[in-house]
DNA sequence: GTGAAAGCGCTAACAC
DNA sequence: GTGTTAGCGCTTTCAC
């Protein structure tokens, strides 16, 4: 019999056995770090072969002290820019051999970060990369212990921890700039969940305002769901002075637009809109929406190239991004007397 | 000096000294196996406090054997329903003190199928949850040792392992029937990639064209790109017979609406519109999208529960969803003759 | 209740 | 090259 253990996952020990060779003989053909006879390497690759054995990562992990895992610690996770930023750390990671587990932070509250930060932490990882777009976001890292690697990703500088950062607020201004261009006299905005007091998109919108001495009107908070926009949309289509809106996501943007029409506005004649990050429905929507790219899976790839380097314990430096580019698509245009 | 060893993380050792107590006293304290005097709890709680100690994952699981993540294998991870299913699984998982890690398997190619599956193979996992609404999803299924503990996630039921599904194919019926009810002469079908030969949207379609002796028009196959659906909306726009068009999910519906009307057809009044699986922003389109509401994130939530029992080596039987409904909004109306 | 001793399955160190 | 000896940091007997 081949088999040694009943009904138990075989271990190397058993390999070793099988072959007839010792056990760190099995473990240097495994890890390939030093040289074995081609003869043994061949009998070793046989009886694993035939056990179909695999080597316990748990045992690996302790010995090696160095996990294979990294985690990501989010506000959320399917809204698009979440979604696609995960997909980009985890193209890395598999790439590079690393397993990535995603655990998300409910709210800000104590209970909820407390809680999905020590599930992190009592787990084997490597790093955490944590996804700082939003309160709950900002509260987890925070909460974790600063000699555990950890990497940021916001659209905001900030110094606690290296990060990889999209230039929002340049990106906000270019945005706002452009529309005031076109004509309006101000630029109304509507914000999504903000991780701070005031994000990137926010910042760059009045400042580009302040820099042209427009006006600046009061912000409108809408939620992750477009449906919030839609609700805000419809107030907006209420006030005539409204002629151009600049929203923090796409999302919203749909949904704006769609309140905006219901309530007898139309986009762009009477009102311009404009979103943000080029969802992939953007240049579906009737009219297509102005909007500005941001390369979100590049993000999570230098997340993940930053937290390397971490783990590694090389030096790293605060990364930045390429400014998101405009996307200038139908539901902009001038304000009607210009026309 | 409480501080046992230079810069390196205390283990459990430090804290026994620190106490004064001996190592598995404070693993008693740890697991809350045994019980362990007041006064030597407490010393041992400060000992903890004191230096920070958190024990290490990695032994824990070598010593246990029952690691505290569970794996989801997926084609995709960013797409609505992929996400949304993924959040349903990570919440229950959170709620139960496990950690889920997600890894794209990018395609049903041999070297994808097998890159993902052995990363997650070689990391310490208590079970597998596999996302088989594609074709690598299917392919990562076969590819998993019997011996791991596994479900999958479905549209059409299988007895491979156990599984949580969801009736696609009598919601898809039922739209189909609907659709005809209006007036339509028969239903034409965009199908976004099947995950076996056939899915359940299409087959259920299929299946109420020929009770009611309807034409069964050839099928437009679509990617997962809404740009896709807009080329063969296009395609379709030439197509004076086609009046009503079932598609495989809401974002090439909202795809193909954009090519209809791009190519001068109106929705619904020369073509009526049907998605699947209610977008989030299916409500916001114009015109709003008439679709079939999935759980998706209950589908989510099944699976994990199922995999919990799997792994307590409880028997389980196939699960089953209760049916999507029907969700009517405004892109679907009786043909033009009919009115 | 509590400590000593014995592993969990692997890799690292050290002879030969 | 290869085997022997030691651990990695915990939990689990098993005495007392």
């Amino acid at each position: 019999m081949s088999v040694a253990r009943e009904n138990k996952p075989p271990v190397i020990a058993d390999v070793a056995r099988l072959a007839g060779v010792s056990v760190p003989t099995v473990s240097r053909v495994l890890t390939g770090a030093a040289k074995v006879s081609p003869e043994k390497q061949k009998r070793v690759q046989d009886a694993i072969a035939e056990l179909h054995f695999r080597p316990s990562a748990a045992a690996r992990a302790l010995v090696s002290r160095q996990p294979r895992i990294i985690a990501v610690l989010a506000g959320n996770t399917s809204r698009y820019g979440y979604a696609e930023t995960i997909r980009g750390i985890e193209e890395s990671a598999r790439a590079d051999g690393y397993l990535v587990t995603i655990t998300v932070v409910e709210s800000a509250e104590h209970d909820d970060v407390d809680t999905a930060v020590s599930l992190v932490l009592d787990q084997p990882i490597a790093g955490i990369i944590v996804l700082k777009f939003d309160p709950p976001g900002v509260a987890a890292l925070h909460k974790i212990p600063t000699d555990i690697p950890t990497v940021s990703i916001s659209g905001v500088r900030e110094n606690l921890v290296p990060q990889a950062v999209l230039a929002e607020a340049d990106a906000a201004r270019e945005m706002t700039d452009y529309l005031l261009d076109l004509g309006h006299r101000t630029v109304h905005h509507v914000r999504v969940p903000p991780s701070r007091r005031e994000d990137g998109r926010t910042t760059g919108w009045r400042a580009a305002l302040l820099a042209r001495d427009a006006p600046v009107p009061e912000i409108s908070d809408a939620g992750w769901d477009p449906e919030s926009g839609r609700a805000i949309g419809r107030e907006l289509a209420t006030r005539p002075e409204v002629t151009a809106v600049f929203c923090g996501n796409d999302e919203i943007a749909m949904g704006v637009i769609r309140g905006l029409t219901e309530g007898g506005r139309a986009v762009p004649a009477d009102v311009s809109v404009a979103g943000f990050d080029d969802h992939p429905l953007a240049a579906m929507w009737s009219p297509p929406l102005t909007t500005v790219r941001q390369d979100f899976a590049g993000l999570g790839t230098r997340a993940y190239g930053l937290l390397t380097k971490v783990v590694a314990r090389e030096t790293v430096r605060k990364y930045s991004s390429e400014r998101p580019s405009l996307v200038v698509r139908e539901s902009t245009a001038a304000p009607r007397g210009d026309r």
